[in-house]
DNA sequence: TTACATGATGTTATATTATAACAATTAACA
DNA sequence: TGTTAATTGTTATAATATAACATCATGTAA
């Protein structure tokens, strides 16, 4: 088997939603939001979000343990991200700065580790919160 | 009441814990670690787990849901840290990095976000298991 | 010293996040 | 066409975290 270039119907379904909204989404709040569309249980909303994480179409805010759509074209595969959260409104953007991401692309630690894949989030107040 | 300098029973009998491994530690089998210590519910030990993060002596590794002594003296407050998990043996190390710091102390985004803290996690191999 | 405020504790119950295990179906492909 | 891998559906359960309430201890101030 050839490996999958479209999305499967409930990935479809999940991927839809997380991009409507501009805002992280939570598991849960996203199976309430499908079963409408038939997805019934918890493991088939997790099923889908680790393949689309996995392809790089969606990322997931560690610190809130909720998933966001990635809106780069470039970053086809989620293994360097970067995220800034407004702990007030809780405001998520995806940041994109050529000069930081070379920096931790380049970054090399004193004990020869071989890096992957990264994630940074920025905690703060955005401007409306400030 | 002036702002407490010394733990209570519960926060020192968790933090000594903590400190005793060299790898993180889940909130449920530090629970059960510290029963016969007589501490018998979960949020006993998340309040002191909170506690600890707050006044930096120990951190949250968010993408495994674990807590980390800080060995760094200087990250008495947990605003900025940064580390290196080994995705093979799960392996986590706390890079202090003074190069690194500055650039990520000094990042500024194109929204004019004011932030006060971050959080940076580098995956890859180590040594061990390249 | 008495009242007050704050922080910590103990306890029960519950909410939230995520996975195990198994059966059935679908899609690529040799 | 038979084989393999990916996906789906379903039930149950594991793992992580907080709500709500009562109590106790300690520092501050009238
Ligand atoms: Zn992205
Ligand atoms: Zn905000
Ligand atoms: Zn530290
Ligand atoms: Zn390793």
């Amino acid at each position: 088997m050839q490996k999958q270039e479209t999305l499967s119907k409930n990935q479809k379904i999940i991927l839809d939603l997380i991009e409507k909204s501009d805002q992280p989404l939570k598991a849960y709040s996203i199976l309430f939001d499908v079963k409408k569309k038939g997805i019934n249980a918890p493991l088939q909303v997790y099923r889908a979000l680790d393949k689309l994480v996995e392809i790089g179409k969606i990322h997931k805010i560690e610190s809130r343990n909720a998933f966001i759509a990635c809106k780069n074209s470039k970053c086809q595969i989620a293994k360097a991200t970067v995220f800034s959260i407004c702990e007030s409104c809780e405001d998520v953007t995806e940041i994109h700065d050529h000069k930081l991401s070379e920096h931790l692309r380049n970054f090399k630690d004193s004990k020869g580790m071989k890096y992957n894949k990264y994630n940074l989030e920025f905690f703060g107040l955005c401007k409306k919160c400030i």
